[in-house]
DNA sequence: AAGCTAGACAACCGCGTTCCG
DNA sequence: TCGGAACGCGGTTGTCTAGCT
């Protein structure tokens, strides 16, 4: 495809806009309104394109910009939404009154993404790295050969774990993911620990087609609001974790949780399955107390001592209500903006939202990546990790 | 002070989709 | 129904600037 007709002059001006070319188009995009950008270069004045137009007034010149920096609450929606529909700029910044998809890009691109690595988490996946380690491992993908791995050598086997990082997500992308999902962690949590062959998997256009019901796009952004509305009413923690079960950890609990080398830890994997996938429940989450066994709590020695192609009754479940060609929700059917119509619906997107929350937003979910209290949400995280690499030190190697 | 580098942001490019005659 | 134009979107590149050596 060629360049369109209207930038297909050559005596059209490119490169950064001058304050006097900018006057001009707004003068007249205030005078006439946007649209037509074919005609608006030269009704305007200006020797630029429309497209040009059209895209400087998208991005700087529209009244109801915002060019203040990001907050913290946007830019933990910003997280929640990429890890829910991927990198669907348009979607998010459409969450986000006053900010464009370039913005929000430009926003990731430059900040989050760095911000997300340094804590240890798979921008992409929205994993911690070990985990994905760990999946890779768990799901024998074919390993590089690395010449005698020892698995007692800490050294050698680091070394093999950054082989394997280095082609992961070539592998993760080529192989398991054609296209990456809307959330790669969401599905690849599921899909990586079970039985379930690639075609099972669903893909993004099948998740955004209501092929499978909790992953309607519009679901998920009501979802995300009524989470961003209900943390913007809890005035404390505690509230909000009666709302939105944030599981187990205060910031001071979750550092807490490396001294000890308890079996049972929540999993990741498990709440957000749980949260992305099982049926809904009549009532919203309860927050569970410590000393209380929590029905989403999770046992990892349980969990990878079990034939990894075996699956429980609960995990067989989820499949099914996953994969099922009719869906089974009782909420599933009619129009696409249906699902979200009640409480009870948004509640059940919401979930998908919660999963994360769950298990990345552990603290203030607030404030998750502030200055002071991103190193509880980072720390539970990375200890919950190290718990896991600590107690199956072999779960990098061969599974 | 000059050169270099990384970060931030603006703008462009290419492609897919939608609109319209 | 079809084809071209317009639009929208995501990825990429270009430019400016602050900080460092």
């Amino acid at each position: 495809m060629g360049r369109p007709p209207c930038c297909d002059k050559s005596n059209v001006k490119k490169g950064l806009w001058s304050a006097e070319e900018d006057m001009k188009l707004l003068a007249y995009v205030s005078k006439h309104g946007p649209g037509n950008w074919t005609a608006t270069p030269k009704k305007a004045g200006l020797k630029r394109c429309g497209k040009s137009c059209r895209l400087r007034w998208t991005n700087y010149l529209r009244p109801d910009l915002r060019h203040e920096s990001f907050t913290q609450e946007e830019e933990q929606m910003i997280i929640i939404l990429h890890a829910t529909i991927g990198s669907r700029w348009a979607h998010i910044a459409a969450q986000l009154p006053g900010r464009t998809d370039n913005d929000v890009k430009n926003y990731w691109n430059t900040k989050l993404r760095k911000k997300l690595r340094e804590m240890g988490i798979d921008p992409v996946t929205h994993k911690p790295f070990s985990q994905i380690i760990a999946d890779y491992g768990s799901i024998g993908l074919p390993r590089v050969a690395t010449p005698s791995t020892s698995r007692i050598d800490p050294s050698r086997s680091q070394s093999s774990n950054i082989t394997r990082i280095s082609c992961l997500n070539r592998d993760l992308r080529n192989v398991f993911m054609p296209k990456p999902p809307p959330s790669q962690s969401l599905i690849s949590n599921f899909s990586l620990s079970t039985s379930m062959t690639t075609e099972m998997i669903p893909t993004q256009d099948s998740l955004l087609n209501n092929q499978y019901p909790t992953w309607d796009l519009f679901a998920q952004i009501q979802a995300i609001k009524l989470v961003a509305d209900a943390s913007n009413s809890c005035n404390n923690q505690e509230t909000l974790q009666s709302h939105f079960s944030i599981e187990g950890s205060s910031p001071s609990s979750s550092s807490s949780s490396s001294s000890s080398s308890s079996s049972s830890i929540s999993s990741p994997q498990h709440s957000i399955q749980t949260a992305a996938y099982l049926p809904l429940p009549s009532q919203p989450y309860q927050a569970q107390s410590e000393d209380t066994p929590s029905p989403s709590s999770f046992n990892w020695s349980e969990y990878l001592s079990e034939d990894a192609f075996q699956q429980d009754s609960s995990s067989s479940q989820m499949q099914d209500d996953m994969f099922s060609p009719i869906p089974k929700l009782d909420f599933i059917g009619g129009e696409k903006n249906q699902y979200c119509n009640g409480f009870a619906d948004v509640h059940g997107c919401a979930q998908v939202v919660q999963g994360y929350n769950n298990n990345m937003m552990v603290g203030d979910p607030t404030d998750i990546l502030g200055a002071d209290s991103g190193n509880s949400f980072v720390e539970s995280i990375l200890d919950r990790d190290s718990e896991m690499l600590w107690e199956f030190p072999d779960i990098l190697d061969d599974p």
